[in-house]
DNA sequence: AGCTGATGTTACCTTGTGGTAACTTAGCGC
DNA sequence: GCGCTAAGTTACCACAAGGTAACATCAGCT
């Protein structure tokens, strides 16, 4: 078991103590995944810390609390995705953009979900900070996609489109999550249809933008 | 405080003891409603029985347990929404079907909105039997959208074409969740504009069915 | 009216868990 | 080498909440 002594006084693997730095940023990693797996309230601080290999007021000394962690692990997963999907607002063609923005969504969801879903997950029975943190970053998103819309329309910045836009892109979103819900509880399930799928439902949006924006539904 | 007097012996109104029967149409109400708020796990059992105006151990005596309140809360709200979404089954024209669907799916979120939250919420952290029996009524509501996007491309029962619109259904109901999640955040928003968003959406889905189908996407 | 059982309550136990004070120890700089 | 501080632990408290036994009382039936 105790095979693993120190090395020299510079060991940089599997010593006991690390930087706080480095121990954050475990702490960071676990407690995503425990609160993504269970939830907020059934997570317990105490699986967090073992997880990590590490004890309970070590998450106290770091992150003051439970909803402290929380919070962190919102802001990390927040800025993250916020981040990466500004990245695909470089890409000059609208159309081309929204169906990329689409196709990353789904790859993004599968590959960081507990991120997402302590995002995305409604905050339910948390506290106002709580809630206000994520609403946050969901509108950030929620308005690039929008904004990818509406520069479909040329008027990318037009306020007036935008608000028009801001349902559809809530319900891309949404579509995306329970998509990736979905598929990720279904292993059989080939990624090509799902990219059909996905690609099918984006562009029979934007065929139905210049519906939506004159008011009327496109199949009166 | 205590001018509530019991009135003749068959007193219906604001007597203290209730039939079972009456008893548990109250406490699922309730209980519906304080689990939608704040998820299964930050609900008490307290609370639900205060909101009752009764003590715990009745509700342990009704139900046995927390999570067989809550099951019976899944169940009242899975079955209705089953039945509810059954009815429309018999509109002949398919294309009708499905706009109606969304149409009425909206309005259902709109108004059954704990129920929904009950049933469409992800069941992180919960039993087996929780999880399990809202994987039942979800795969059953998709299953009739899936249905009903099957019929538009004439063959409702091929099992090929079902397999190929059931990731459709999932988007339209993860849609449909998140924009009325959306709306009932936004008091202002009118339902016209929801009304044009969704039906915009589900347009869309139906113009992009063909595409779906053959396995291509339609702006290639 | 009065008996009877279902309806309902009080008071309690037990467990899990958020949170903390006091102490220990490893590693880095000198 | 050596001490000083950050990293880490042990042991504990407080309290919320699920669950239950024993007791109380209303409502309806004969």
């Amino acid at each position: 078991m105790s095979t693993a002594r120190q090395s020299s006084t510079k060991a940089t693997a599997a010593r006991r103590k690390l930087p706080r730095a480095e121990r954050e940023r475990q702490m960071l990693k676990v407690a995503a995944r425990v609160f993504g797996e269970r939830g907020f309230h059934a997570a317990s601080m105490e699986e967090i810390a073992d997880g990590v290999g590490v004890t309970k007021p070590m998450l106290y000394a770091y992150f003051g609390s439970k909803e402290g962690l929380y919070l962190a692990v919102i802001d990390q997963a927040g800025s993250h995705l916020v981040k990466s999907v500004g990245q695909l607002a470089s890409v000059p063609d609208p159309v081309r953009r929204v169906r990329l923005a689409a196709e990353f969504l789904l790859r993004y969801i599968e590959r960081h979900r507990d991120g997402w879903a302590v995002l995305f997950r409604e905050g339910v029975g948390s506290s106002n900070q709580v809630v206000e943190r994520m609403a946050s970053y969901r509108a950030q998103i929620v308005s690039q996609a929008a904004a990818a819309f509406a520069g479909i329309q040329g008027d990318r910045e037009d306020p007036e489109v935008l608000k028009s836009v801001e349902p559809m892109a809530h319900a891309l979103l949404g579509a995306g999550e329970a998509l990736a819900r979905w598929w990720l509880s279904q292993p059989a399930e080939s990624s090509e249809r799902m990219q059909a799928a996905i690609m099918a439902l984006v562009d029979g949006m934007i065929a139905g933008l210049p519906a939506l924006l004159s008011g009327r539904s496109a199949a009166d």
